[in-house]
DNA sequence: TATAATATGTTGAAAATTCAACAAAGGATG
DNA sequence: CATCCTTTGTTGAATTTTCAACATATTATA
């Protein structure tokens, strides 16, 4: 538990808290490390949703799969990222989602029922803890009116559009890289891979973009 | 502030918190009552997010609108649930979205940095108001999920039929009414109006459903 | 109750997406 | 570096949605 000390303080489930009583409560939270290869489950659609996953190292996604295998891509998630919150906090029952390594991951797993009901050592940072994953939780929100925002628009064209507009806003760039290939993106903005791909070209062809494999720029 | 305490012991925000302590500390809080006609804003759209809203009576759609004026309906409010919750806990600048009554609404409103951050009265319970602020914005999120499961369909009788499948199980029957009349519905789903209503038709010829006005029966 | 206003259903044409199949490009690996 | 495998781009046909226009039904209101 002693490496990576960083990426936990950056961790926005343990601000405001002083470096010494976080290593403490992490023992006394039983937080468990476990590393992922790519491709790998970190979190099984069907299991019972208990824990929250903190992000110390690598890439993954939230991923939707329906009765048919269709794909929607709910969220990418990166280094010291919080996932699995929203769906413990609820204590819901089983989880409606999968979270897939997209890179080897490492990542922390606390029992949220311990962050929920306070233990028996009391160890005083509970209300923080509570406080920290209402923010969280907020700002999770925030990214599905984000997602709903781009998803919404009834064509190809303009989901993909929209989506370049607040990516190229949150990087504070015209020229950007996307944490998607095309498939994902397409899955991402549920839509057609091979349309997705046509309307690319359309849009750079009509010079309104350019680009080259992940990376965009809006012209 | 007297009347209609009922649907502030049931409103999730106030769970755990016993009926003289609730009297007190609405009025520490400077909870404020207003009413709301049918079709005006009750939070709009650009203005800044601060306050939770509690529906005391009525009913509400938490809505967005595009630049072209291009509606989506994100969710459906009830009596005693709480809105507008997510962008004031995110302390997150501007509402991208507006709550608009659908009937005659009263609301309760909280400015929420009387929540997140202690009064000076020191009134005792806001660790339980943050606590149950977490529960209710993780309860959204799952609202949140089970959208993107209804709108990730691609087809507007897949999302018809994903829509009526969550509703039926919700309400225990084969047979019930839904809060929206059909451009609201083709606004939830994300589709057209008049294919709506084409397929609504379809299914009907086909013998999968039963409908009259807002009531379906899955067959 | 008559009338106006709104909501719903229907239809056909235009537009867009999906689907399937394949070609080309890029990467990984032996 | 040759080969395999994956990703991306391209295309045309089939499907579906959108759009516009109108008929009908329902609701609100004078």
């Amino acid at each position: 538990m002693q490496n990576n000390f960083e990426i936990m303080r950056n961790c926005p489930l343990f601000q405001g808290i002083d470096d010494e009583s976080l290593s403490r409560m992490l023992t006394c939270l039983g937080a468990k490390r476990e590393k992922f290869e790519k491709r790998n489950d970190i979190l099984s659609e069907g299991v019972r949703a208990k824990d929250i996953g903190i992000m110390i190292s690598g890439e993954a996604q939230e991923v939707r799969l329906d009765y048919f295998g269709n794909r929607s891509i709910i969220s990418e998630i990166s280094s010291s990222e919080v996932f699995g919150e929203d769906f413990a906090c609820a204590e819901a029952g089983e989880l409606p989602i999968s979270v897939v390594a997209t890179e080897p991951c490492e990542v922390m797993f606390i029992d949220c029922a311990h962050i929920l009901h306070t233990c028996h050592n009391n160890c005083g940072f509970h209300q923080q803890l509570i406080y920290n994953l209402m923010k969280i939780l907020a700002s999770k929100t925030l990214k599905f009116h984000e997602r709903i925002e781009i998803t919404s628009h009834r064509t190809t064209r303009e989901k993909l559009l929209a989506y370049l507009d607040i990516e190229s806003k949150k990087q504070g760039k015209r020229s950007f890289e996307i944490p998607f290939d095309r498939q994902e993106l397409a899955d991402y903005l549920e839509v057609e891979r091979s349309g997705l791909s046509a309307e690319i070209s359309k849009l750079r062809s009509e010079g309104m973009i350019k680009s080259e494999k992940n990376r965009f720029t809006l012209l």
